[in-house]
DNA sequence: ATCCGTGCAAATTATTTGCATATGG
DNA sequence: CCATATGCAAATAATTTGCACGGAT
């Protein structure tokens, strides 16, 4: 939480209870929401929180590298407060996103620097495919 | 095209004069297009083409093999006929896609079944960053 | 002839934006 | 105070859906 009103501060950005709620809320979760269930979450203690405010505080946050945005095969971004470039397994059926953090990835962005001449800003690497649950 | 037609015949799909130029547009670019940018190069050939079976033929395209929809960070999916599982470098300047062909991956998506027991069926693996002619 | 695919328009879903009000520094 | 954030509602963008008609087998 230090880390988030910190990092606010130090960007001349406010610290307001709903950034503190909205990133508390994707802290305390493995479950890589997105802004909708983020908003769903929040609402029953913050009945006056709107969905655009979850929206726009996600974007800050992004842009200020307190979270990450991942992408799943969805029409929706998801959230992930874990900024480290590690992969994610996403169960098609049941929709969980799981990480992956084992220090089992070499930095592959610096690799394809090499290969590619782009400067490689982020990764994002994802296994879809069944959970062991959804398997049975 | 065999490829097309002979997966659209064995799943009992009609092979249509749309379901081929669409296939075709993909298969004849890199540029890792969505489907506005399909149904737009289509259209000076195909004026009563419609938008709604680009995407309908996309997804029968995904669903049979035949293409891979990748998810870079813009809300629309770009398609790529290479279904190998390859990386791809985006470049969030220009919004270009490009491909890693080289065999330099090796099978990930094995090494993450043996650690999750999940069923892999499918890999995406991509680095956004600027590209060189960005850079400048 | 029959059924599937197409094209159009309308519906849905996710996200963004404009603006008046409220609030943090 | 003053600027920025919020909350609401309206706007936009991507995608999906329903349905009548036309075309492929």
């Amino acid at each position: 939480m230090n880390e988030l009103i910190e990092k606010l501060k130090k960007n001349d950005c406010k610290v307001t209870l709903q950034r503190i709620a909205i990133y508390e809320t994707l802290k305390d979760t493995k479950e890589h929401p997105n802004a909708e269930a983020i908003y769903k979450r929040l609402a029953p203690k913050y009945p006056t929180i709107s969905l655009a405010t979850v929206y726009k505080s996600l974007e800050l946050f992004v842009s200020l590298g307190l979270v990450q945005a991942i992408n799943v095969e969805e029409n929706s971004f998801r959230y992930d407060a874990n900024t480290s470039p590690h992969p994610h397994v996403i169960c098609t059926t049941c929709k969980k996103v799981e990480d992956i953090d084992e220090p089992y990835f070499p930095d592959l962005g610096r690799d394809i620097e090499a290969m590619t001449k782009y400067k490689v800003k982020k990764q994002q690497m994802s296994f879809y495919g069944t959970c062991p649950d959804c398997l049975n």
